[in-house]
RNA sequence: GGGCGAUUAGCUCAGUUGGUUAGAGCACUAGCUCGACAAGCUAGGGGUCAUAGGUUCGAAUCCUAUAUCGCCCACCA
């Protein structure tokens, strides 16, 4: 450890070095201590100290860490630092995430880059091993970015949502809520990519305007009745759809509908602008004509969808229903809408609605239509069948090519990976049944068990639980936790096939006849069954899901001609179990004994629901108890544009980049600075240049360059899109923000007054003593009373999260008043061999507090400057020094109490009064042009309680104004030349013989009188404002009036100066 | 389309149940290398609190509308 002397603390450095103190603490932290034999960060189950507990959201191994990243485990860090000091038994659990989709999609893209070769060619196996190097090389940076951001994590208890742990509560889980019922499957409309065939999630998706066609079709009626409409029209931009048509629908209250829509025009029209109100006024019209016209059509239809009427749908020899639903508008079009469940997202919808309408699946996953169409199109891509399909249908007189089509911009989803046309596809998938599961996390918000903050985020938590939506689980991946489900079509009469498998507490194999005579594995316990039938075909599926992922079971299955499903779970089904999985589940472990439910979860608000929601939810279902007692959601870090930050936009910084340039303790400081409640953080992005280093602006244009030539000196660099040999041989340009110099500069500060105080510690005696209060001087009594107010600030502020409240006050306490004042006035002290010893207790004992106060926002100071004061002044209590030295790393120092009898509102106003006079000394001293190395004098003229705080302070006045009090009191007269300032109750007089200037005097006063007139015009004005006397609270037009008498009696004293001029 | 949030100094942000002349950091101006700190010190300049109404003795703060921006969700036959 550090064993510092007088002698070589004067060595120092004058600038703090934030690389070496990172380098030198963060091992410290992690190595053995007494009593710690796992080091600081480790949580023992067996503590006697009140647990708490916060899960780490794990990021994806995806890629390396942005700020956002830095935000959150600097918020999570801070808190995590704070209960440790304030005696709690701390596990911040770390991991990392699987994240299924994006991680495969990267690795995938390396391979076609590097080696040219897709996944299939790869195979599962080496696909998953590749991504798994993958991933290994991934956590690990991460892990050491999180190292070097100061994260005090348990690391002995890592996890990854993909280890054998997580793995475990996987199994269990899906087979838990297999066994209850809860997981079923289904169909879902995925997006599917033809080209790489594969489904691709929303975000994978963007749309593009491209030109389409609007066709009109007829379908004719069957057997229409006298005067009923003899076919109905549809339209669509896809006519090869229409082959997988199941239904045509039309609303079942078309008047109504018209009437609804009519009024919400209205509405709409009162209420624009002049421009848009003909616009408007000629929708209401059509829809008035439309009343006329197509209404009697659609309510005869109406009718008729009631009686059940059949339509014969062309090209396919079937028949399908006419449907009432309110998918159909009876505002758009010809008012009548076909419907293809299996390949239109709405249409799915009314499906779900009309289960007996059926879907049908046109297409292959190639792309090509399948064997649910006439034989004519089987095998026809997309667009060939599209023609054909027009072409039969004009062909039969069911369209007029010359008539029934229309251009139109149609908006096409196209994958983001392939860039080309997604189909919606109706894929068999995996369900969990959300009801009840739904209503679970719902009740443990509402009633107040889980609480969301800020208390606003509750809404969007609770209205997407409400829809409680089925989860499809299963992904097209290979990258993930596979279905822990096997299959095989089985024979309605094999003897083995069970009703009972749902109803049964012991499972399907009661007879133990599945296996035959096999006995020696207790299959029971380890599989549950469901049965499934075809309801077209008959065909039976078992479905038999294994607990265990035991190789011999497997094996077994597998021989009795069972097939594992390919899909794996969607990533969120294992970070759901993040809380518990991550302490031992489905283990009875003692982790899990102690440190589950957690405390507290920080998290950003986009996977509120996504994440947040479902731990809830598993959480409850599998523990029976929430996993954790609040969540705090914190802003979002976005660019100097307003966009959220993200690599793909190139407006990311890499937060290794900024602790490079500006420290972890800097980094850590700006975040928590700017973490306020309602805004989000914005900012601004800078390059820095390798050559010059100097910081220019980063652009739209220049972000997403791989070369940028720099502002300054004109020579290039290379970015993070650098692909090319030639680009990458350019020296690497970081990306920064200025944003942190805040957190560099204050750090400097508090270096520098922390070596200040050490220098100024020879010889000193922490005596067995308390400090007797009355040897205390004024600012020693104003700097602890401060020391205590800022205490109860900071540890009130951050219990609640506010981050930014916390730092602010620390801020303010340790450069305005520790550095400007406290530290100013010692200089004065520590010269007066009778008065060092006070000074140098109190001093240490704020310093000491200060740092503890900072320690959680900014460790690695923090403990440089402990370990420094601990060889110095290993005592530093105020009050019981008795109580032995202090702790041996600031990271387990008590967290400072807050000492009640410090806190005295009369002395800080008095101090107040102190700085005010230092103030108008060195402001006059400035407009009167007076250079700052002239010593000046001055006179105060006050009342005597004031004269009583002021004398003492004469040395002060010297070391910090260079000014020299003359006389001080009631009746004192001032010279022949002074520059003068009046000030609340006193006026404060400078010498200024040897410097007048009349002007410059005369001016600086006509500016003050002016401001002082205009200030109590506003008073006269309330004043002499009858309903202001009579309305407002008299302590409130009180206080005006002692206002004004101040504002005029400064005024007078200021029309005394001019005159004496 | 629905929901949420924001709009305060050139920039990034604070601003407590409505009550001093609306604050901070950066940037800017002037001056300062006195033994903590030039990443600093001292003193300054700079704001019609997005706009329009309303409530009130009194509005940056509360209400209504508008504009702009951002985020989430839904939708786009």
């Amino acid at each position: 450890m550090t064993t510092a002397t007088i002698s070589n603390i004067k060595e120092l450095p004058s600038q703090y070095d934030h690389t070496a103190a990172q380098e030198k603490w963060y091992p410290f932290w992690e190595a053995p201590h007494p009593g710690y034999p796992g080091g600081y960060f480790h949580a023992d189950p067996k503590s006697d100290k009140p647990p708490f507990t916060i899960v780490i959201p794990p990021p994806n191994v995806t890629g390396a860490l942005h700020l956002g990243h830095a935000l959150n485990n600097t918020l999570q860090d801070i808190l995590c630092r704070m209960k440790r000091m304030q005696g709690f038994n701390v596990l911040w659990m770390p991991g990392t995430d699987h994240a299924g989709i994006a991680t495969q999609a990267v690795v995938e893209k390396r391979l076609r880059e590097e080696q040219n070769l897709t996944r299939h060619e790869l195979g599962r196996e080496g696909l998953v091993d590749r991504i798994w190097q993958w991933k290994q090389q991934y956590e690990k940076r991460i892990l050491g970015q999180l190292k070097q951001l100061g994260a005090s994590c348990d690391w002995q208890r890592t996890r990854f949502t993909l280890d054998d742990q997580c793995a475990r509560a996987v199994r269990e889980t899906f087979f838990k809520l297999f066994k209850d019922g809860n997981i079923y499957r289904g169909k879902r409309l995925v997006n599917w990519d033809t080209f790489l065939q594969t489904a691709v999630s929303d975000d994978e998706v963007f749309h593009e305007q491209v030109k389409g066609s609007f066709w009109h079709f007829s379908y004719p009626v069957i057997d229409p009745q006298p005067g009923e409409p003899e076919a109905v029209t549809i339209a669509t931009t896809r006519p090869e759809t229409m082959l997988g048509d199941t239904a045509v629908a039309v609303h079942p209250d078309p008047a109504k509908q018209l009437d609804k829509v009519e009024a919400e025009l209205k509405e709409k029209l009162a209420a624009a602008p002049d421009k848009e109100k003909e616009g408007i006024q000629a929708q209401i019209d059509a829809l008035a004509e439309r009343r006329e016209t197509v209404l009697p059509r659609l309510v005869q239809l109406r009718d008729m969808a009631q009686r059940g009427v059949m339509l014969e749908l062309p090209l396919t020899g079937r028949q399908i229903p006419l449907i009432a639903d309110i998918w159909a508008k009876p505002e758009l079009g010809s008012g009548c809408v076909k419907i293809t469940p299996a390949h239109d997202a709405n249409d799915y919808d009314v499906w779900q609605r009309n289960q007996t309408i059926g879907a049908i699946n046109i297409l292959n996953t190639d792309g090509t239509l399948n064997e649910n169409v006439p034989e004519k199109y089987r095998g026809l891509t997309v667009k060939k069948a599209r023609q054909a399909v027009i072409d039969d249908l004009a062909a039969g007189g069911f369209h007029d090519p010359e008539t029934d089509v229309e251009a139109r911009e149609i908006d096409l989803a196209h994958s983001d990976r392939s860039k080309t046309p997604i189909e919606p596809y109706l894929a068999d998938q995996w369900f969990v049944k959300m009801d009840e599961l739904a209503q679970s996390a719902m009740d443990a918000v509402s009633d107040g068990r889980v609480k969301i903050i800020p208390d606003r985020y509750a809404k969007g938590y609770l209205d997407w639980l409400s829809e409680k939506r089925d989860w499809p689980i299963g992904r097209q991946l290979w990258w993930g936790h596979r279905i822990p489900v096997w299959s095989k079509e089985i024979d309605k009469l094999d003897p083995t096939a069970l009703t009972n498998a749902k109803t049964s507490d012991e499972g399907w194999m009661v007879e133990g006849t599945f296996f035959g005579d096999q006995t020696d594995i207790n299959f029971t316990q380890l599989s549950w069954v469901q049965e499934a039938v075809d309801a077209d075909s008959g065909i039976v599926t078992r479905y038999v899901c294994l607990r265990s992922d035991d190789e011999s079971l497997i094996y077994k299955l597998e021989a009795e001609g069972y097939t594992r499903e390919d899909d794996v779970l969607d990533t969120w089904f294992s970070s759901a179990l993040w809380p518990h999985s991550t302490l031992g589940w489905p283990g009875q472990t003692e982790a899990l004994e102690t440190f589950y439910p957690t405390n507290t979860l920080i998290t950003s608000r986009d996977i509120i629901t996504l994440w947040v929601a479902r731990m809830v939810l598993t959480g409850l279902y599998n523990m029976d108890d929430i996993p954790f007692d609040q969540v705090y959601i914190h802003p979002k870090i976005l660019d100097g544009y307003g966009e959220t930050m993200s690599k793909s936009k190139g407006n990311g910084v890499d937060p290794l980049d900024v602790i490079d340039q500006f420290g972890a303790d800097a980094l850590r400081f700006g975040l928590a600075y700017l973490t306020t409640e309602t805004q989000d953080v914005r900012m601004p992005v800078e390059f820095v240049c390798p050559h010059c280093n100097a910081v220019f602006k980063q652009t739209k244009k220049n972000r997403v360059l791989p070369r940028v030539g720099c502002d300054k000196c004109g020579q290039e660099f290379h970015t993070q899109w650098a692909q090319t040999e030639e680009d990458l041989a350019l020296p690497r340009g970081t990306v920064t923000s200025e944003r942190f110099e805040l957190g560099r500069n204050f750090c400097n500060k508090l270096w520098n007054a922390s070596r200040f105080a050490l220098m100024n510690l020879e010889g000193y005696d922490p005596q067995p003593e308390a400090l007797a209060p009355e040897s205390l001087l004024l600012e020693d009594r104003w700097l602890l009373s401060r020391l205590a107010t800022v205490t109860k600030l900071v540890t009130e502020a951050l219990a609640e999260f506010r981050y930014a409240d916390a730092a602010r006050a620390l801020y303010s306490f340790a450069w305005d008043d520790l550095c400007d004042f406290y530290v100013e006035i010692t200089k004065a002290r520590f010269a007066v061999p009778e008065q060092r010893g006070v000074a140098q207790r109190v001093l240490a004992h704020a310093l000491d507090s200060l740092m503890r106060l900072l320690h959680p926002m900014i460790p690695f100071l923090t403990e440089e400057v402990w370990q420094l004061l601990n060889s110095v002044a290993p005592i530093r209590a105020l009050t019981h020094p008795a109580g032995g030295a202090a702790a041996e790393s600031v990271c387990i120092a008590p967290w400072p109490e807050v000492d009640e009898s410090h806190i005295d509102a009369d002395i800080e106003r008095q101090f107040a009064q102190f700085q005010a006079v230092i103030s108008a000394v060195r402001n006059l001293r400035t407009e009167n042009n007076i250079p700052p190395k002239e010593a000046v004098s001055f006179s105060v003229r006050c009342d005597a309680a004031t004269q009583a705080l002021l004398e003492p302070m004469a040395a002060y006045f010297e070391s910090m104004a260079r000014a020299t009090a003359t006389a001080m009191g009631s009746d004192i007269t001032p010279p022949e030349r002074v520059a003068s300032k009046p000030l609340e109750g006193m006026e404060v007089h400078l010498d200024i013989s040897d410097f007048f200037d009349a002007e410059a005097e005369k001016k600086r006063l006509e500016g003050e009188q002016e401001k002082l007139t205009k200030f109590a015009k506003s008073i006269q004005g309330k004043l002499g404002n009858e309903n202001f006397v009579s309305r407002a609270p008299a302590d409130v037009v009180q206080a005006e009036r002692e206002k004004l008498a101040e504002v005029e009696e400064k005024l007078a004293s200021i029309e005394a100066a001019l005159k004496k001029l």
